[in-house]
DNA sequence: ATATTAAAGATACTAGGTATCAATAACTCA
DNA sequence: TGAGTTATTGATACCTAGTATCTTTAATAT
């Protein structure tokens, strides 16, 4: 066993997932789980990449790459087409998106797949997938304006 | 006035858009609305580069850009998240794409915006906006890999 | 301890896009 | 119509987000 930085639970828990998806435990994957555990917040690939300064460019994206395809992280877009990632708790989901703070929250309780099945149909569509994101104001961020004002 | 190619209805009524939102009607854009206009599928801003090689680089993505803002194009997003752009019809619509064969129908008749603002506000969300793209087989693509069986 | 094999990092390339700036073309109005 | 104003162009350089290739290095299995 090689040296290891000490990494949080969270990061950790990360690395466990690819390890159990076969993916070797490496230093520069333990760095990459670390930095994602950092974020508060969805964030692009090349904030991670000048939190890793040591990484090679292709070793970031790659892990980013094995990360989302794990399941561990999500590719979230905002509203302007950037593609940011996220931490990511369920399997298919979507986000509500704060475009104040950045916060996201899952969308829960929304049965838009029976509404999408349905909708398709009609136009004789076989739908087979989808993409939505819903952005607006968190319950602080309103709060927060309506003070302002 | 200058000399000007023939260009097709459409890509005329592109170019009016343009003008009447002030922008000018110049021999590049008369380019790119033709160009515009030619295409039966969403496409990307790459390959219509293509289709210009005697335009500048940035004169096609600057042109692109202006089509959005005035509502001639929609950009959509691909079910691996790569942007394509189409001929937009409607002001705020979603798009069913057929995956096999890239053609594209607008979503009619579905109130999601209803069912959004709805489950949003369960979660104190205050909504704005939202980003919806559905994947699946059209009605010929369907029936075509049927046969194929 | 060593063989196998995955992964890393360097590099170059593709794609989509923006910023800057000098040259040019379109429009305006006298 | 012709000069002046101003938008637009195209060149260039730069940024972000990737991917492909290849040699070296490091993890794991034996």
């Amino acid at each position: 066993m090689t040296l290891r930085k000490r990494i949080t639970p969270l990061a950790e828990q990360l690395l466990e997932t690819l390890e159990e998806r076969g993916y070797r435990s490496t230093a520069p994957r333990r760095a990459v789980a670390q930095a994602v555990a950092n974020q508060e917040r969805h964030f692009t690939a090349e904030a991670l990449r000048q939190e890793l300064p040591h990484l090679g460019r292709a070793t970031v994206y790659r892990s980013l790459k094995i990360l989302v395809d794990t399941g561990v992280l999500c590719r979230v877009l905002l509203e302007e087409g950037d593609l940011h990632y996220q931490l990511s708790h369920r399997g298919h989901h979507h986000h509500l998106l704060c475009v104040e703070c950045g916060a996201s929250q899952d969308l829960l309780g929304c049965d838009i797949e029976g509404l999408l099945t349905q909708t398709s149909s009609n136009h004789g569509f076989e739908l087979s997938g989808h993409w939505l994101e819903v952005y607006g104001r968190c319950k602080s961020c309103s709060q927060k304006d309506l003070a302002t004002v």
